[in-house]
DNA sequence: ATAATGACTATTT
DNA sequence: CAAATAGCCATTA
């Protein structure tokens, strides 16, 4: 059974669009989180990455979160230069892809 | 109750 | 730009 702080997360997660990048911090704040942001990445262990984005979560300075050399890092890079997402070396190019919550994903917070 | 841990982050070398 | 440093805080052991 999900404790709240983790379904605000799931959610919300769930609403980051295609192209669009969002760091674990930046998602623990937004869901009502402060200084959490390593319990996002826990919850993402957990959760169900078959139907979440998943891999539109990186760290704040726009590298992958994972092990270099890991399956899982390489196949994030992989899904996310597939919408177009695009890298300057190692990042993200953050100043492009960071995602800045719509009215939606606004709306759907009061509720928490 | 105490201590170690970690898909983190900001700052400083 | 890479590496070390020091905060961070729920979860685990």
């Amino acid at each position: 059974m999900p404790t709240p702080p983790r379904l605000a997360i799931l959610e919300l997660l769930a609403l980051v669009p295609s192209g669009t990048v969002v760091s674990y911090g930046q998602l623990a704040d937004l869901a009502g989180l402060p200084g959490r942001a390593r319990l996002v990445g826990k919850v993402l262990r957990d959760a169900d990455t078959q139907a979440l984005p998943w891999h539109r979560v990186v760290a704040a300075n726009g590298t992958i979160s994972l092990p270099a050399d890991s399956e899982a890092a390489s196949e994030q890079r992989q899904r996310l230069l597939a919408e177009g997402v695009t890298f300057t070396g190692k990042r993200v190019n953050m100043k492009q892809h960071n995602w800045q919550p719509d009215l939606a994903a606004i709306l759907m917070l009061l509720k928490y």
